[in-house]
DNA sequence: GTTGATTTTTGATGTAGATCAAAAATGCGG
DNA sequence: CCGCATTTTTGATCTACATCAAAAATCAAC
């Protein structure tokens, strides 16, 4: 979906606002395998993604984790260093072309004070991150490993088709033996 | 800390800003034991804790798991409630005499339009429960019980003498009787 | 296709922490 | 300071998942 249609389905879009929009992003092109921040860097911009997969992934004793994964329709940015400024402890990398819209943390602010109706946009941002990591940490806590993995097809059945059994069994915080056991049996 | 000192410490305070602090929050005090906020109910307050201790909890399959604590000089509200206008799933509980300030939701609202600088109340807020989320939920995936524990004590090494073994045990992702056996043997 | 690299599967074994049960310690109202 | 409720400790056993290692399958470049 266009960024455009996306915005259009939570607010409505002025002809003012649209223009602010068109003035304030900037579309993005990145390849299979890119990465668009590294750890260490800091991360000042949210991606939208038009179409395509990316992940969020760390280091973790030598270890890929993945943090995250935003499909077609998803907002992605290192949220914490987002907010807070500080550089990012995680990288974003493209796991297949992507076609992103790509909005600045300043141009962001200079929307929320033209167009009080975009804070929309921010709250709504801020409740996706925070309530995804809450269904993680509660699923981390009460579910068993398949439970988890069941959820996960559930709301993302095509994830094993577009990511690797390595990034979801380390979203899922497992091994990756366990997750190839888990759908063995079944 | 009284809220007034705590707030001077982070933002300037006008008068006229104090003015309508004073009329915008009031202030509470509760027994040990009594409940500030039942699961099913809306959270639309804020509370700083000026002294004593709470704790948010939950259930999960018949028990009670706590969320977090937050003593002198911390902020508590049911955040995912407070940020959505949907019924708290946990609830709030005074495990100490407190005495508090409560900020309705509302009243916040005006701040921020009144007095651009409270924002920064707003944005500690949320990054505090990201990070302390984050935290945890990294805590949960790569670190064992013990560490958690020592991890806990240092950072509240009071903690131990305020809340019970069950609410700690809880709040670290493990039974009480793991709990137990991690403090006898060192 | 053939080859080498990468990803996934399968097998054997080890372990942190859960569960169930009961004893011991602590706290508290009268 | 006694009796009862609650909290904490200790013991025995069980299990989900990790780790290490190697085989099998898939992918991608030439």
């Amino acid at each position: 979906m266009s960024f455009h249609s996306y915005l259009a389905s939570i607010i409505t879009v002025s002809d003012e606002l649209q223009e602010a929009f068109y003035k304030l992003t900037h579309t993005k092109e990145v390849k299979k395998g890119q990465l668009l921040v590294r750890s260490g860097e800091r991360c000042n911009d949210i991606y939208f993604v038009e179409s395509g997969l990316l992940r969020g992934y760390y280091y973790q004793e030598e270890k890929e984790i993945t943090h995250w994964f935003a499909r077609e329709d998803e907002f992605a940015t290192c949220f914490y260093s987002f907010i807070t400024h500080v550089p990012s402890a995680e990288f974003i990398e493209a796991i297949e072309p992507c076609q992103l819209v790509q909005l600045p943390h300043a141009n962001l602010q200079k929307l929320y004070a033209s167009f009080p109706e975009t804070e929309r946009i921010g709250r709504l941002l801020t409740e996706a991150y925070y309530v995804r990591l809450e269904g993680r940490f509660l699923g981390l806590q009460f579910t068993t490993a398949k439970e988890r993995y069941d959820n996960l097809m559930k709301d993302h059945p095509q994830l094993l088709r577009r990511a690797s059994l390595g990034h979801i069994a380390s979203y899922l915080g497992i091994t990756q033996e366990t997750l190839s056991r888990i759908r063995a049996r079944q």
